[in-house]
DNA sequence: CTCTGTGCAAAGGATTTGCACTACG
DNA sequence: CGTAGTGCAAATCCTTTGCACAGAG
């Protein structure tokens, strides 16, 4: 398990640097949903002396590769969040901001249905559902 | 149909002032996925002399009012879509980039189970499908 | 009339280059 | 060894404030 995203990266031929497997373990860890600053800040207390860049870099490299979303929530910076087995699920409430995390996927045979219609090979999605949480209610 | 969003902040109370109108007709024109750059020029070219940050004001508004969503494609600036009857569909391509949108709604009654299992109230969502589209395979 | 909304300019952050240096494979 | 990856600093770009003025209700 927590060596899925270093394989994924070594089998298409990315080097396994010590600043890649440090940035991997701590988003692997953490569980996702960081800015990337706090990303930054997490991996220099595993590994000093790792520049903000090579963060930035490495998360863009993930995106691409499908393992990684950014999303936007509400204001400042991009949160990244892991797309663990291709899929991530999210509730927003509109009046907190908060953000929870739910497992229970109900695509069904959505994704057969697109590659019909559309051509379109899904490899993975993420699903927000927005609107107010019980405190908030 | 091009009054729903008037209305919704009308009856909220806020005023729907000249450049509220035109940012509002122009989101509805453009059908979407604009920065708020590409927006702002889009709406100058309609009624002179709107500033860029009442651009980003009724952005804003318009968000926290759940009529319209911030996306986070790739790099540079968010994306902003119109969530039509609180809900919007993405298609989104790893190799090109490009991003199609469908109507098909999959959710079933997974928004009736949300609001049982975390007292959730859930009023609108956003689906992202990410894979490869017909030209990039 | 009053208070919300607007526009400008300037500040504040986040993300991105350019380039010499390091180290994975 | 050669090339992909790194780190720093500076540049760039997006977004947010502060404040005086205008216009909707």
């Amino acid at each position: 398990m927590s060596h899925s995203l270093h394989q994924s990266l070594a089998a298409r031929g990315y080097r396994l640097t010590a600043a890649r497997r440090a940035i991997l373990d701590t988003l692997l860890d953490s569980g996702g949903h960081l800015t990337a600053d706090e990303l930054t800040d997490l991996v220099r207390g595993r590994s000093a002396g790792i520049g903000r860049m090579t963060v930035y870099r490495t998360l863009e490299l993930l995106c691409g590769l499908g393992l990684l979303r950014p999303v936007y929530q509400g204001t400042g910076a991009a949160h990244y969040v892991l797309m663990h087995d291709g899929h991530h699920h999210h509730l927003v409430c509109s009046g907190c901001g908060r953000v929870i995390e739910f497992d229970e996927c109900a695509l069904g045979d959505l994704p057969a249905r697109i590659a019909g219609r559309y051509g379109f090979r899904v490899e993975g999605h993420l699903l927000e559902l927005y609107g107010v949480c019980v405190e908030c209610s």
